[in-house]
DNA sequence: ATGAACAATGACAGCGCTATCACTGTCAAG
DNA sequence: CTTGACAGTGATAGCGCTGTCATTGTTCAT
């Protein structure tokens, strides 16, 4: 296909010989300039310039025994959660000296501890996870990195290096409650995939309900399918035939909740009036639409971002005094829950 | 905070010692089994195996001047279309030996040639690179890489090496077509963030509509701000606003639709009767809005699977067929556009 | 004047692996 | 019984960079 064979790498001796110095010297002007005199720099750099020249990770690597790179494992690249978050790591990262390496643990526990290993034997940087809910193993091969690690989307007592997220146990049971004051009475649960995460929120969820004498197991319906918009409608729809008695149902979040919507759209039931919808994680579509749905606002944004400073602080050395950031989570009420109160201008 | 400094790291020669044999054995059992004796590479998988070694990439990666990372640039990541496709990639290299590494341009072509000129000096097994909009020098360099290149979402004659997608213009002339096919004659375009293939799809949605001596420059409504769900929203309610005739519009992707069907729910605008909604990609969610959306199905799924097979092919000496692969892309009528026909089941 | 301290630069070894070539033994063909 | 082919294994030399220590000059307090 004629795909040249031929490109001059261009080593750091080809700038050495270029600006007449020794290798050494252009390694610590590109590394560490205030070590290397004004004249020379000036002369390296340009020779850098002049030459295209890029420097090799894999020889910095393996001299150095160390590397630039951030591991990121998350669970789901297709996830609108997590996007949201990568979107805020790349952001936060971009224009430092440190490079993302992401990895996709496809919600499996032994995937992530298959994935920890190979990662840690590149000697990343620093090691972003998702989520508690490593093996014993991983957790064991991470707390004996010589790297920092950070968790990230949930806070628990006991992180293995640092950690920012929120509860979502408490996130869900803030939903709860929400709906209840609302006045809703007959309230549902839906979940899909049910992953720990998720198992948290339904369990802060249900434990509200319990709490206010208004927990009835026959209206959760949870499924380990993979969370969709079309999901969620099946599922309330397959509830609201069940029981049209419902009048409020909390969904994991807001794919289903949409879904949700639709659905009763698609029935002609009075969202707020005869239903409310409650969702979670308040993406961007769900203030959008007609009527606004309420949400759980989880803060991915602000959680990305703080957890890659605090890594990237913790790489230069600088711990944090406080190794466990809880961003918490709050109800943004709209439309969707606002009952009797109609004409509420949503937000 | 008692991190750990101690990790013996096991390297070949460890396994080397343990099994008995010099380290290059080692390499090829781990590499080429067929060229070590059956007995040896026993000896030498236990050793591994107890030993629990991981080979160092950086290593590997200098000494053999090659790597087995596939690098895939995209310009964004929080795009729903991007993580269709990120999704397919991802889940069609898991598995075999190559590694994504992935990298963000932003929608910035000189980023786009930043990060090119980084990759090739990693020596990638292979490159993946999206749309046809390079800069000069970044084709340039493209062209000369020493490894396959794809490119993909779009279709062109001149592919750098190969490429597959579809074309936008004739996506966005199909919905054209099926907007006056279903009866809408004031049909109106409403397109955001306008990047290149943005742009193509206006253009072929008003080829079509100028064809048909439809073109009313006075419905195409753009803008330079990124897309969203409440920019649709917005910026179908200005286009009525001002053009109460409106009975139909195309957007540039399934976001803006679902924003604009959100307004004219909120404005009790008859969708289909009074105005048809046509997005742009098929996004999941679009099928369960109530009425549902039509859309332009872009079969991001396949494209990111036959991209990384024709790209690992590649990388192995088999060069396809046909270097360009076109995907096309079909209208995938819903009750959003059936005007005159509200009871047709959606699909 | 003297040496201590320090800034600026370089020589050299080696990170962990693989490419290359050399070596040994086995076996079939002549 | 030689020869050549070949399968199986090893010795050696780097890949391109950085850590470490050595060397040179310069400045400053004594």
């Amino acid at each position: 296909m004629g795909r040249s064979r031929t490109r001059a790498r261009v080593t750091l001796s080809d700038v050495a010989a270029e600006s007449g110095v020794s290798t050494i010297t252009v390694s610590r002007a590109l590394r560490e300039p205030h070590r290397v005199s004004a004249p020379l720099r000036e002369r390296i750099d340009a020779a850098v310039e002049a030459l295209g020249y890029v420097p090799n990770l894999a020889a910095q690597a393996l001299a150095s025994q160390h590397t630039n790179v951030i591991g990121v494992l998350i669970p789901s690249v297709t996830n609108n959660v997590f996007s949201d978050l990568l979107s805020a790591i790349y952001d936060t990262v971009s224009h430092t000296r440190f490079q993302i390496q992401l990895a996709n643990t496809q919600y499996s526990v032994s995937e992530e501890e298959k994935l920890v290993r190979i990662f840690l034997n590149q000697r990343p940087a620093g090691l972003v996870v998702t989520g508690i809910d490593q093996s014993a193993a991983c957790r064991q091969l991470l707390s004996e990195a010589n790297c920092p690690v950070i968790q990230i989307m949930e806070t628990a007592p006991d992180p293995i290096d640092m950690m920012v997220g929120f509860s979502h146990y408490d996130g869900a049971a803030r939903a709860a409650r929400h709906l209840i004051e609302k006045g809703y009475r007959r309230i549902g649960f839906i979940g899909a995939r049910m992953d720990p995460r998720t198992q948290r929120r339904m369990e802060g969820c249900l434990s509200v309900l319990d709490a206010f004498g208004m927990l009835d197991r026959d209206l959760v319906s949870t499924t380990e399918e993979i969370s969709s918009v079309n999901l969620g409608a099946a599922m309330l729809g397959a509830l609201v035939d069940r029981r049209p008695d419902l009048d409020a149902v909390f969904t994991n979040n807001d794919d289903l909740a949409l879904g949700a919507l639709f659905e009763c759209q698609r029935r002609a039931i009075a969202v707020p009036d005869a239903l409310g919808i409650c969702g979670f994680n308040d993406l961007e579509m769900v203030r959008a639409s007609a009527p606004s749905l309420t949400s759980v606002d989880t803060r991915r944004g602000e959680m990305g971002q703080r957890a890659m400073t605090m890594l990237m602080d913790a790489i230069e050395g600088k711990r944090p005094q406080k190794r466990v950031v809880d961003l918490s989570s709050t109800v943004i009420a709209r439309q969707s829950t606002a009952r009797g109160t109609r004409d509420d201008p949503a937000r």
